[in-house]
DNA sequence: TGTACATCAGTGAACGCGCGTTCACTGATGTAC
DNA sequence: TGTACATCAGTGAACGCGCGTTCACTGATGTAC
């Protein structure tokens, strides 16, 4: 069946939405071309009409994945000051919504061990873009504190922000779990200037 | 060819040395049974004489890197004074030595977004052992801080070392991998209380 | 002490299975006349 | 406007391949007599 231009190029979306979604809850290896074309709809052979490979779409799906997570965020934060953006990104980030949502979260804590491993030189690239895009709206953010740049504070607050979150997703222990994200969650939110976070709002 | 029991008992280690290794380096679903036995000069099927399945191995395994990692490093910090063994820890783990070096490196960066995706129960008990003890090990050599417990700096830091390191490894250039780890070890060692590294030693 | 047998770590061929990829085919739609 | 043809997204069977696992077998050594 013949099917429009425009046509086409929904379909390629939406295989790399599903493709980005697979691959971060299950990671790159963890899915299979078939499983993705499942579940939007189609059989596996079409693939080969719309990506390379299987390579192309894992490069394809990390650029796609840090949008779908910029778009997420920014949906929340829309003209609000620097503080209180700074504020609501850390708490979405270092929270047990994120840690049990990875298919819709930040490629950071879900992606990078396969990629450290990965010598696809193209997904590679795409995540160095998205750090460096991530690092660079956090510095926005921060002003420098006591001679340290706030470049440098954005690299060490968004390592605490993924380590922690990975911590938590691969400790099995729930109580050691959110013992992470909390202790870390006001570590980094000291270490940005901001107010503790209000008790009472979680039980 | 009939062995004696410690024979038995050797080749078991060596085959869980070797995985260890292997999958920290290549993760866990990224080495055969077949590449760990011939690994250690055996050939795939006298795997199962020593282990029940992969999975049970990568269970085992996982206790055998901590049991690595501890060794490696109370080889370098033996009998030093708490903030010198803290400063060593900082140092060596947040360094492009540990970056580069996966497979004897700690299992945190390594295996955590693996065992997140993983159902296997007793890996990841495993893993939760192995990351008590890491807490423990720095809540020992920190003193409280502020009102902020030693056990929640040592969750904090822990968190920013493996954050750290993971992007340092998935990072594809050098200079922004370089800058990560850079920033983060000064960070780290702000925060713990140790004076900042004497400059003119590295490059 | 010597002999017959049992044991069992290790071998290597074989098995299902799932994966990425290929390919001949389909058929609705765009295009040329 | 109507007709013949070309296009190409999508189908589904088939392919090689590597994986975890099984299994009949080997043969040096421990054990029973």
């Amino acid at each position: 069946m013949r099917y429009s231009a425009e046509h086409k190029n929904e379909t390629r979306v939406k295989v790399l939405r599903a493709a980005a979604s697979a691959m971060r809850a299950h990671g790159p290896d963890g899915v299979g071309v078939a499983d993705i074309m499942r579940g939007v709809g189609l059989t596996h052979g079409g693939f080969y009409a719309h990506f390379r490979s299987k390579e192309d779409l894992i490069a394809q799906a990390v650029t796609q994945m840090f949008a779908d997570a910029r778009r997420r965020f920014q949906r929340v934060t829309a003209n609000l000051p620097a503080a209180e953006a700074l504020g609501t990104y850390i708490d979405r980030y270092v929270s047990t919504t994120h840690r049990d949502d990875a298919a819709r979260g930040c490629p950071l804590t879900s992606m990078a061990a396969d990629l450290a491993r990965s010598g696809d030189g193209a997904a590679r690239a795409a995540f160095d873009t998205g750090v460096r895009g991530i690092l660079d709206m956090l510095a926005a953010w921060l002003p420098a504190d006591c001679g340290v740049s706030a470049r440098a504070r954005a690299a060490s607050l968004l390592a605490e922000m993924a380590g922690a979150v990975a911590l938590a997703r691969a400790v099995h222990d729930a109580d050691l779990s959110a013992e992470i994200l909390c202790e870390c969650r006001a570590a980094i939110r000291a270490r940005a200037g901001l107010p503790p976070e209000q008790q009472g709002l979680s039980a």
